[in-house]
DNA sequence: GGAGGAGGTGGAACGTGTTCCTATTATGTC
DNA sequence: GACATAATAGGAACACGTTCCACCTCCTCC
């Protein structure tokens, strides 16, 4: 059994992961760990396999035996972040009246969780942007889970989604993606990130 | 005097560089002659500083004395690039009854443009996404010109722009980059981006 | 409980971006 | 034209992602 696992998606983008091994589970996790403390203190060019292998107390060939390269290694770890702080969102009731205040809500929120990390969302933007097809599953979960979180700020409690709700909720994450990418690379303030998020949102959701 | 000479910007997005001696000017074509030339055979990876250095019959330190990194002789290439497409497209009546549909035009003649040359892309769009502040001034310009493109894409023959009008550019934009993201990282089909983008565009301009 | 194999360790080695250094060649000044 | 300065050539050296290899350890199956 390859230790990568196999990822099961189960109905509403919860995910499962099954791992062989207690072994394998707890290096895996060390490995994440590391990954994350490092890039939490020093962004993305501090986390280096090396440092990353002998923080996560594991050989430099097994580590990429768990992750086949430093990208692959980035966009999981943004995975469990992500699904982490989904998770506290998820079964709150969100605040606003329109379906725009919601959106914007939720999407402040997660900014502003990001931006409290800075080099962290620098090392995890800096992967997403530069994965290949070979990183497609990952970024496929994390896609599903913004489209999730996003619809149902939308549509509290609906389960019904047209192909608007769908297509405005991708626009949406793309204009966000790109504001933390203008963000990371120092071409926009967080507060111009915030304006321009709120702005797309109102242009898209007017009713 | 730097040989990277300097950017001034003239009225409507249109550069011209100053660049020292008609000897660092040729230099700086070859080099960005060899990039292109590099990136369009193999892509980001094909294009290596030593490679450039010697396709362009330059010492690999010249050639660093030029560019600062491998990203910013992307991002230089790319912004040429650009605005030789921009140049060609300037002056030439758009196609199209409504805003949305020359928007559309515009967005989908500049893509099939990109997906001609799916290497060169690729490179162009990595360079993109990790550029760093470093960068700003020659991503700006590179944002300038498309938003130039749109805007007047949107009224024809008008100069008189509304906030809205720069920021439905701004978001336009930024589905632009996301899907051209996806398909260079093979997330997306071309026929795919051309759907989003043409989607994201009916739904910011209803009128 | 011993044999076989998958998974792990430790570290050398390679490729490519980047830096640095010295000798050589242009360029501009008097 | 001679000199001072800047720019370039040529290439070694370094850092880090990645690969590879030899050996060890631990689990599984008989």
């Amino acid at each position: 059994m390859t230790p990568w696992g196999v990822t099961v998606t189960i109905a509403n983008s919860l995910t499962v992961e099954d791992l062989g091994s207690a072994a394998q589970r707890d290096r895996r996790k060390r490995i994440l760990d590391a990954t994350i403390a490092l890039a939490t203190q020093g962004g993305f060019d501090a986390v280096q396999m090396r440092a990353v292998a002998e923080q996560a107390d594991v050989a430099l060939g097994t580590l990429y035996r768990y992750f086949p390269s430093k990208i692959h290694l980035l966009v999981s770890a943004l995975a469990r972040e992500f699904e982490r702080a989904e998770l506290q969102l998820r079964d709150k009731p969100l605040p606003g009246d329109t379906s725009a205040d919601r959106v914007i809500f939720v999407l402040k929120k997660t900014t502003r969780g990001l931006q409290g990390d800075p080099h962290l969302t620098e090392a995890l933007t800096r992967a997403f942007m530069f994965a290949d097809a070979s990183v497609q599953a990952e970024i496929h979960n994390v896609g599903m889970l913004l489209t999730s979180m996003l619809t149902r700020a939308m549509h509290p409690g609906s389960t019904e989604l047209t192909d608007d709700d769908v297509a405005i909720a991708r626009v949406i994450g793309d204009v966000w993606l790109s504001s933390l990418v203008g963000w990371v690379t120092g071409r926009m303030t967080a507060s111009e990130t915030g304006e321009q998020l709120e702005r797309a949102v109102r242009l898209l959701l007017r009713d």
